[in-house]
DNA sequence: CATGAATGAGATTTCATTCAT
DNA sequence: GATGAATGAAATCTCATTCAT
């Protein structure tokens, strides 16, 4: 069932390897009922040998969770060019997150769903990519308002809120889209842009909903 | 530091005060690292009692995902009145949502965390509840649409789509609402409503955006 | 091969069984030779009870070690009536020793090796049984100079090296006396007194100390 | 902190470089506790060469028991002068006894806790040794019997266990000497003199035993 | 009803030891 | 001769779960 059992290789593909049986139990058993035993085998190796190259359990699920950020955010840092204008950004970025997530379930399952609820060590790692991605998104939303020369400036506060709706929101879509049959990467960012950009134009333009009184 | 011990109580009761245990546990420590021990100790019964009422970890995870689901629908349902027109009725139902979530965090972190991360059985238990949400504001987007006269109609599955984002947005927004001082459930609302509302009224007029060849 | 398989023990009675097969394996395998399987088993009952009750394997092992102090500290006690002459006391306390070491092998194998071989806490709890006979031991050195009329006296830290040496060589007897065939209690505390009390010049003078009818 | 790492050196000094490290970490840690790993990296060699050269873990806490053993008597043997009296014999091995085991701390606690502590075939290596060292104390009793002209002679068994008893006290107050700051070798042979050649009962009427010149 | 007593099964982790180069 | 790569076996400890009173 696991990797072919080649003897004998270098220390860096055999810690690739076993990394790659974790976050696959990882991501579908989940931290806590994924053992050991189970990643070794499927890696290919003894269970000493993993701790040998990663140490712990917990150090290796951080390992995983490492990984699986830096992946990520690199799919999607690749699919953007920081020359285009916003929406472009937003749009380009939107689809590379789509298309890494649906090709990566397991490690997206590792970083959305195991590692915040298994303790703030794990959590506050994971929590690490996502501020990066949500920077990213509040400077974009800056770049936006300055392209439709809004003004007044949108309050700081008020900003960091919407790019925590629209990543939330992205996050969501990730997980249906990969549920929901016959549903694309592309398929998702046109949703989520039209969800979400229509609405900052609008406010943008100046004209946000108001609450009732 | 739990429940008085008082002799003789009706069941009915002893159960809700062991589901109340269970839910601050579960919540706290997570689903597979917290322990029928302390779970009881903290319900102040024994453990037996606990497996003769609630019959086994699994079955006294699922009660508890029940009852915190039902609560929550409940709450949100109340906030509402099916009367008035469909921005209000979100807006009534974001509140409601937020501040649910912002006074029970427990159940919260049961439902939209642990649920989520620890095996199919669960997961769909949480999933029906958040399908009557997402249902609830997709009805809410199809009378939006016919207030604003739309022609045509949006199709179906894109509404379940933004639906999904909606839903998606809001389940970010209430934990970054939680983990931000001085941010209260009015805030948290206005700011969905912001991106969401007016985003969808530029959807409504027939003006999305349109995404680059 | 362990005690008899008696089920449904109060817990203080199972703790002593614990206890008593404790004793035995570490006494003869020694701490971190000794496996707590085999401890379980010879006490006749789980794992799990074990750590219940005790806690730990370190636990276990300081429990052991308090018990067997207590117990030498016991006899040696008992052996002993205040009012007496210094040597007198001396002689039976040194017969209620040997006695007792003799009859509890394992016991004293956990007092005087196994807990002074495996690091700091257990040396400690063996150190302060040690120093209480030691203490005992320099009181009746010091009443014996009285009684000599010696002047001046002795100086403290001669006396508290006295004292060592006359524990070390008792120590150092009760082990030549368990494994030496026919080797009795009685022989063993008259050899010490004539080598103690009257030392070896007397001795080969021909002027041994004699024992009490 | 290991030796430094010189390549090619003939194997009786890499054995050498081996017993020095495994001496050092059985003697801290205890022979369970310590690791192959660690004494090979203290060695500075690879653990592969450590068997290559000393075979198991086993055969290398005897190769380090005999060594530390023939150092011992070897030390003890060199500050005797076989022609003198028996006593200063006696006050010459007590010296070189509390020298070296003051200057080889590690040595020994291998030889005097950990071999005696963790089964038989260790437990009778060290205590071959100690056999040499009470026969040579049981020698030197019996001259100096003959020396004071005794008549009758001391029963056989009656000179073996004073000789146990006095080499326990020795063993004893190396310890002691030791622990007490400021305790030397020339002291505490000086008080094991007077407490074995003098004994109690002479030292408390004034007459002690006087050190040579 | 209620509970103190008890356990089967399995988790992580470590270590002495050996190939294959 | 020397070593990086690898493992079988066993250790401590925890937990959900059930009798017997």
């Amino acid at each position: 069932m696991g990797a072919v059992k080649t003897k004998r290789m270098p220390r860096a593909v055999r810690e690739q390897q076993m990394l790659d049986a974790a976050v696959r139990i990882f991501g579908q058993r989940g931290y806590m009922a994924a053992s050991m035993d189970e990643i070794a085998e499927l890696a290919g190796v003894s269970k000493p040998l993993v701790y040998l190259y990663l140490n712990s359990k917990e150090d290796l699920f951080t390992a995983c969770i490492r990984r699986e950020a830096a992946a990520l955010t690199a799919a999607v840092g690749a699919g953007v060019r920081p020359g285009l204008p916003a929406d472009r950004q937003l749009w380009d970025g939107l689809q590379a997150f789509f298309a890494h997530t649906a090709e990566h379930p397991d490690g997206w399952s590792v970083l959305h769903l195991q590692a915040r609820t298994h303790g703030d060590p794990f959590a506050a790692e994971a929590a690490a990519m996502r501020a990066e991605i949500v920077a990213f998104v509040t400077r974009l939303v800056a770049v936006a308002a300055r392209e439709a020369h809004r003004d007044p400036d949108l309050p700081e506060h008020e900003v960091a809120g919407l790019a925590e709706a629209l990543v939330g929101a992205a996050e969501s879509l990730a997980a249906w889209a990969n549920a929901t049959p016959g549903a694309t990467a592309r398929q998702a960012a046109t949703t989520l842009m039209n969800f979400a950009w229509a609405g900052l134009g609008n406010l943008m333009r100046g004209r946000p909903w108001t609450p009732p009184a």
